[in-house]
DNA sequence: AAATAAAGTTTGGTATACCAAACTTTATTT
DNA sequence: AAATAAAGTTTGGTATACCAAACTTTATTT
């Protein structure tokens, strides 16, 4: 019931569907379109097409609420989106926008395993002594210097070394 | 001519030809169709669409071969792909199929400015003296183990110190 | 409560991307 | 050079996911 991959479209529709009800208890019609920067009339035919599913609790004109099952996978496709967007903005450090945009798509792409393993990642690069802040700070110099040439490597991690 | 974006079947043809031309010199319907699982008559269908976009030099009943601009993209899709598998693979650390299946799926949706950082990032994991290879195994550690707990952090800078 | 506006739906349409099965062309075998 | 096999194409079909525009329902204004 819960096996079938689901498209690219009922994933956005039920992210902002969960977002919308975060917001304001209900989603409506209007703002799904909004959001999605689609016509009303496509998101009537998405939203028979998630009931069908038994992802939404939708009638006719009526306001639009996520089922268990539908807010199970809305919050899931919400975490690799959030996951996603983290490490490009704050580890790769690409610019709000870009990684916005990056996790948008991304999000559809990467499966369970694989966004819990860059959930460790990321919390192993602030954990680690060797890494943390002052290491992607020392990232950011590395992408827009020459490399490594620049760069004083013996200094770096002298600082780094636990005080006596 | 080349701005407008293309469809992920598209990216996928042409990376799948790429892959053919390298092995084969030609690509033909049938090894297309086989990589990509999809039935020749689709392949037929795919191609005359490859063909009015200019990406390939194709007639009926006739091999297929790489135009400049195929040629082009084609490239940037298949980097997009091994920079991806080789993060997930090599640094993450995820086996070597899961890599493969996210990083096939990834590919559509990261852009090029994303792209660069990770082969940045990815560089710099290797070449700055605090991380490169040690600090990778203590990550597969990290994710198997009870977070920090278990690990001796002091230790483990301690060894990474410039002999004197 | 009637008029109007806003929200939602329906209708008829398109584009993409695939399928199976029949058919045609090209290549290979005998 | 026939016969056969393999490769490629065509035909008629489906599913998904969208559109604009007409229409209906619901909510808001007067």
């Amino acid at each position: 019931m819960s096996s079938h991959q689901l498209s690219e479209s009922i994933e956005d529709y039920l992210e902002v569907i969960l977002e919308l009800e975060k917001n304001n208890k209900v989603a409506r019609a209007k703002d799904i379109a909004a959001r999605l920067n689609i016509n009303r009339g496509s998101v009537t035919c998405g939203l028979k097409n998630l009931t069908e599913k038994g992802l939404i609790n939708y009638q006719p004109y009526s306001y639009i609420t996520l089922t268990p099952q539908g807010k199970r996978i809305a919050s899931e496709v919400t975490r690799r989106h959030e996951v996603l967007r983290d490490f490009l903005e704050n580890i790769l450090g690409v610019d709000a926008k870009t990684a916005e945009n990056n996790a948008c798509r991304m999000e559809h792409a990467i499966d369970r395993q694989t966004v819990d393993r860059l959930v460790c990642f990321i919390d192993y690069i602030h954990q680690c002594p060797r890494t943390g802040k002052n290491w992607l700070q020392a990232f950011t110099k590395y992408c827009s210097a020459d490399k490594l040439e620049s760069l004083d490597c013996i200094a770096c991690i002298k600082e780094m070394m636990p005080k006596p």
